[in-house]
DNA sequence: GGAAGCATGTAAAGTGTTACATGATTTT
DNA sequence: AAAATCATGTAACACTTTACATGCTTCC
């Protein structure tokens, strides 16, 4: 693989219309930050990187006073976005969530800090999973068309996601519950 | 929060038991491992500063030239280790999966590219899934037991969740296939 | 007139991975 | 005798985040 991740996430975006940092680090932000976030100290380095080495070019939109930076894939970029999106390469995967951690090493705690954790987990599932269905979801089909269908279909695994994760906690918390009312009549 | 995550994982693995660097690696790679994973050269260090820290106290257990250093919780150490499990602060959740950002982007390949990716992805989840069912999860069962019971829940969360990937993947190769189907029809 | 949003970037600090380096002990 | 496993650690590199730094434009 000749670039990182990152680097096919914003010729991704650029594919896709967007045309500025700002605006890649937007639409980051109401799409792929579920499970590919980046920052602007990550995106404008990048994106003069990738112009260097002739993947994209820039041309220079500024109004007046008010600077903007414009980026287009060249051939090489789509060829690049291209191979990628085919290539039979494992893709990377990491997966930090220090929720589960905690459950993990939950043994430590008398039962009724392990309920209150369990509640917390599935109150945060629970509210990902609203702002899913109110605000990534609506966009995600308001912009869905002939040649732009999978956002959409990536939002919806995201919104499943998080509600079947909002889910196997409930179950948790009732089978804990459960536990200790038979604890309590012993 | 004093500490971060890595050195709580290093903590919580001392409190069940598992005494030095090596072995606390070997634990991660065979449990917390899909939701924290941990490198050796993450692992010493981080002990070393714990140690030097004083929530951690080492004992040299050496034979002959063969080294080995042991490790336990001080009272300082587990104050804190229970404190970040109870603590109300929204634990840190990442999440980076290529996989899904290929998806999100797969708008640029033909129909018949996406169902080898989406293809790929589904066995992916499978194999993991498998991995868990034939080997994590039987390991958490055999080391379940009052007093250790977590673990085995995490491992079920992570099983259920590969599984219920696969799932979705396979759904959506479905109605691929049936569009595809459909498209030809015309 | 002030707040919110547009727009670009840099610097420092933190975090993590891969590869290197070494050697003993146990199993096959 | 070789291979696998036990066991410790360092160094170089890669990557990311947070904070800093600046100023215009549009909406209320």
């Amino acid at each position: 693989m000749r670039l990182k991740p990152s680097a096919y996430l914003i010729l991704g975006m650029l594919r896709n219309g967007v045309e500025t940092g700002y605006e890649i680090k937007r639409a980051v932000d109401l799409s792929t930050r579920f499970f590919w976030a980046a920052s602007l100290a990550q995106v404008y380095p990048e994106l003069a990187r990738l112009a260097e080495q002739g993947y994209i070019t820039g041309s220079d939109e500024s109004r007046g006073a008010r600077p903007r930076r414009t980026y287009r894939l060249t051939k090489k970029g789509e060829t690049a976005l291209e191979e990628w999106l085919r290539s039979g390469r494992m893709p990377s995967f990491e997966f930090r969530d220090e929720g589960l951690l905690r459950l993990f090493f939950a043994d430590a705690l008398p039962a009724d800090d392990v309920t209150a954790l369990v509640r917390r987990l599935r109150e945060h599932a629970e509210a990902v999973d609203r702002s899913f269905r109110e605000e990534i979801l609506p966009l995600a089909e308001s912009t869905s068309a002939p040649g732009f269908r999978y956002p959409l279909i990536a939002a919806r695994l995201g919104a499943d996601y998080y509600a079947w994760r909002a889910a196997w906690f409930a179950q948790l918390e009732d089978e804990l519950r459960a536990q200790a009312e038979r604890a309590q009549q012993d």
